[in-house]
DNA sequence: GTTCGTCTCGTACAGTGTTCGATTTCACTC
DNA sequence: GAGTGAAATCGAACACTGTACGAGACGAAC
């Protein structure tokens, strides 16, 4: 977003702020603690937009610009900003329940973070995730579907499904909650604002009125719940059944998978051109 | 983003392109078609951060604010791009193949479309989807579903499920993808340039180092494909066995899906304070 | 020719992230 | 205490952004 273009040509430099020490600092009023603290009450209490470097500054009581004496950048920040809120994901002792336990009660505690932090829903998938919160997290998620009895990358890919599950599943529960917050509408209201685009779909799409019937009648939020328990449920079943499968054939020899594999191919789409206008 | 904020109070009103009939225009040369044709093709050759206004208007040969008398604020444009991208999401037939081919190949459908226009992935559970093209398209993974044997909100969850899923698990894609064209990097140099923090990860955290081992002998692109290929398997083969379940016990009571009830209650949290700095 | 609705767009405003260089602050040495 | 050099602060400026406003241009109907 902030990586500087000279002339068309890009700075060919990856930079993080977990990638370089930070500032040893005996500073007596600011720090990378406060600045990060102050800028996600600030997240918090007025939503991303409010997060601008200036009012950050003041907030601080101090220079809109001597916070980049601490941080390169607000991507920087925003980094910080980020794994703070991995440190606030629990991921239980596997040792204490199952697998399956850790993973569901990991998932919701995952949500509720993230519905903690509704700004953070545009941070969690498209900022490096290299910081200690979130290596430790991710550190105890594998060690879970190692003990569960996943092998390999196995052991990757059932973290990383999960993770995008709820990440995935979150991203409209905040967006509709950010709208109704930004607005002043309660549920009531803004489903009485989309209502004539909802008749027309419905007109059009017969097989969606029933849907839409049904969800009127509905609490937003058990509906959201129900919702989220659902897919969580398909999944972990699915990983189950998996390892059920592993364990009742030791070796998978590799066209095991094939009976699963779905109509189209697993490949991957060529590189988008650029520069090409 | 870019909703009015009069001396800290809200504007009461929500608005969407979708929500009101677009202007009635015999217009010669610009038109809703042909911007959103430009910005698509702006976003698609130079990134998210090429979309400025002024950009647009100049590659469309004309004033930067003219554009404001087809749509009413950059969101909507933003709106009716995304609708376009759902366009392009494919959902085969139900009745050619089972369920389950179709939701598989519009999983991939959806992931390739997302890996076409990276720059989609911040808006697409972000924006609220009311467009002809992403109801149709719901409309008909509603149908698949429906097909299948889901019966009343599963169908919705079922669809929601999967969406998710494709979701989050690009997302990360993409984001490395992005920062590999931004820093004109490719993966081995990426690799190389997050290799201190990943040691130093590794070291703290022991589980994590054969993953990352495991993880430098991979091609990155078909690791993810895999990735991709594994949580998919594990929500359908989910979701056919819930299918299975409630085909051989007809009505669902209550309390069967206790079983599957993860130790975390499913509770809503409470909402954010707000304005309390 | 006049008028009216449609459409274009230059100007201006308030805001953004960030650079630069001057200035202050402060611990430490002489 | 005076002096010094590093650490830290910050005001001004730059190149942007989205978009409100109002003046003007165009074409058709009367």
């Amino acid at each position: 977003m902030y990586y500087r273009i000279y002339a068309g040509r890009v700075k060919e430099h990856f930079s993080s702020v977990w990638t370089r020490e930070p500032r040893t600092t005996k500073s007596p009023a600011l720090g990378r603690e406060q600045i990060v603290r102050a800028a996600m009450t600030l997240l918090d209490s007025e939503g991303p937009d409010a997060l601008s470097m200036r009012r950050l500054g003041a907030k601080l009581g101090s220079g809109a610009t001597s916070i980049y004496w601490y941080v390169a950048n607000k991507d920087e920040l925003l980094e910080l900003v980020l794994d703070e809120v991995y440190g606030e994901f629990d991921v239980p002792d596997v040792d204490e329940t199952s697998w399956r336990n850790v993973a569901a009660s990991f998932a919701y505690g995952m949500r509720q973070a993230l519905m903690r932090h509704p700004w953070v829903i545009n941070l969690v998938g498209c900022t490096p995730a290299l910081g200690p919160n979130a290596m430790r997290m991710m550190g105890r998620l594998v060690a879970t579907f190692d003990r569960a009895g996943f092998r390999g990358m196995d052991q990757d890919y059932a973290a990383s499904a999960l993770m995008s599950y709820v990440i995935g599943v979150t991203t409209p529960e905040l967006s509709w909650r950010n709208t109704m917050e930004r607005t002043g509408l309660d549920s009531n209201a803004l489903n009485a604002a989309i209502q004539p685009v909802v008749e027309k779909a419905a007109a059009d799409h017969p097989e969606l009125a029933a849907r839409y019937a049904e969800f009127r009648g509905m609490d937003v939020d058990t509906a959201r719940a129900l919702n989220f328990e659902f897919g969580l449920t398909c999944l972990l079943d699915g990983l189950e059944a998996r390892l059920n499968r592993a364990a009742s054939r030791p070796t998978v020899p590799p066209g095991d998978r094939a009976a699963s594999r779905p109509a189209a191919p697993p490949g991957v789409p060529p590189a988008r051109p650029r520069h090409s206008s």
